[in-house]
DNA sequence: ATCACAAAGTGTATTTTTTACACTTATTAT
DNA sequence: ATAATAAGTGTAAAAAATACACTTTGTGAT
């Protein structure tokens, strides 16, 4: 069945992937997105979603093509994490992969299965099935990779819908830096930044004082980069 | 004269290579570590030094072999810093890179040019040539990376010999963070951090009065980082 | 309508960290 | 002996981080 194989090269190469890291709260704590892999090597196994990379993309492209393809999400914040090279890494050949990470407002998005992939679901960071290849190792470089970014650069918004509370945000912080954080003090600092525009709407429907909304003010961001200000929390 | 292609794949593949991004302090000022192209494409064009990927080398032992190969230089600080696969960087067919920068001791090394380089030389980061490839975007990553990172990260020793005076170190921070510092702050803080270790032994036959050496305690450094301790400069 | 409940929202005093700043000391060359 | 040069050192003021508790507001139950 299978053709002759059709690509040439003088030297061997490598096979290039991507895989991706994808980030999501819910309220409460951190979560991760898995896909469970039809094919072998690791078949029925919980995987990140990959792929190989095409002649006509970058890598950048390829890992937004593969999110959206084995999960459905497009149009998140996706960043470069770590080229992954150990001779082992997979069974089959030699693959090299870049991994990248991503972050998702995960109530937008309605899970979708794609190719080579059984299902997509959303698992407790606290509480990971063993994975293939090493992507455990990946996991685990974009976690610190993200407690890092997140206390100066302001990305705890793109795990939040487009309006969000203040006491929403802190939530996203905590379950990110892994400890309680002073409401006082958090409104405080994370207000002096800014990039937090407050809206003319309030929480609806709640037994309780409503919040009130905000939202992220990516033009106030960008003035403030393009200076080199940094910000801590 | 070449010989027929031999490796083929079901698929075609990109080419993988590693650039490194080396640099060196020279008292004053931060210097970069170019060579000289021997070959098309950019054949006599100042390059960062690299080279293609070994089927039986991970990225990272590429850069170190490319560093030795290309330049003599060898055992030293080497972190990967981003990977490049923009389509058309390479002008011959798609090359992805996965870059490396290094921090040396420029005085350790006798340069000596390597397998298709013809010379090796230090150019001033403020004053660098055109480079060929994407080369100058790779610089220009390292540069924002090696700022970010000596600020919250002892490796400003990296680019000292093993003894070294607190104004020698001193003088990499101005130089990285183009900035002046305040000697009694940075004095205070640099030795808050308890890696800093004070060596029976100062400067000889100066003109002034001798400076005291000191090493990077790394046994001192090692527990910091486990226990997830950070500083700041 | 009143009350109980729950989380939103808010200010200040204390501690810690950062910053600004100038003179004395040690060594060599003249 | 003296001049020249960079090393080395402490303190006060300002800014930032931290610790901490009560009032407000909206809903649901009675």
């Amino acid at each position: 069945m299978k053709e002759k194989k059709r690509y040439s090269y003088e030297h061997p190469r490598p096979s290039l992937a991507t895989d991706c890291v994808i980030f999501g709260f819910d309220g409460g704590t951190l979560k991760l997105l898995l896909t469970e892999r039809e094919k072998e090597p690791f078949k029925n196994k919980w995987a990140l979603p990959g792929g190989f990379v095409q002649m006509d993309e970058t890598t950048e492209a390829c890992a937004e093509r593969i999110l959206k393809e084995k999960t459905g999400i497009k149009n998140v914040f996706v960043e470069q994490l770590f080229t992954f090279s150990d001779i082992d890494r997979d069974p089959r050949e030699r693959v090299i992969s870049v991994s990248y990470f991503a972050l998702v407002n995960k109530h937008q998005f309605e899970l979708s299965a794609g190719r080579d992939t059984l299902k997509a679901e959303w698992f407790e960071i606290a509480d990971l099935p063993k994975l293939a290849f090493d992507h455990s190792k990946m996991v685990k470089t974009a976690i610190e990779r993200l407690k890092g970014k997140v206390s100066y650069q302001p990305i705890g918004f793109e795990l939040l819908a487009e309006k969000f509370t203040l006491t929403q945000l802190q939530g996203v912080y905590e379950a990110i830096l892994e400890k309680q954080i002073d409401k006082r003090n958090f409104r405080k600092k994370i207000l002096s930044i800014g990039v937090l525009r407050a809206l003319d709407e309030k929480e609806k429907n709640v037994a309780r004082k409503a919040a009130q909304y905000f939202s992220f003010d990516k033009k106030a961001y960008k003035e403030l980069t393009q200076k080199g200000i940094y910000f801590e929390i």
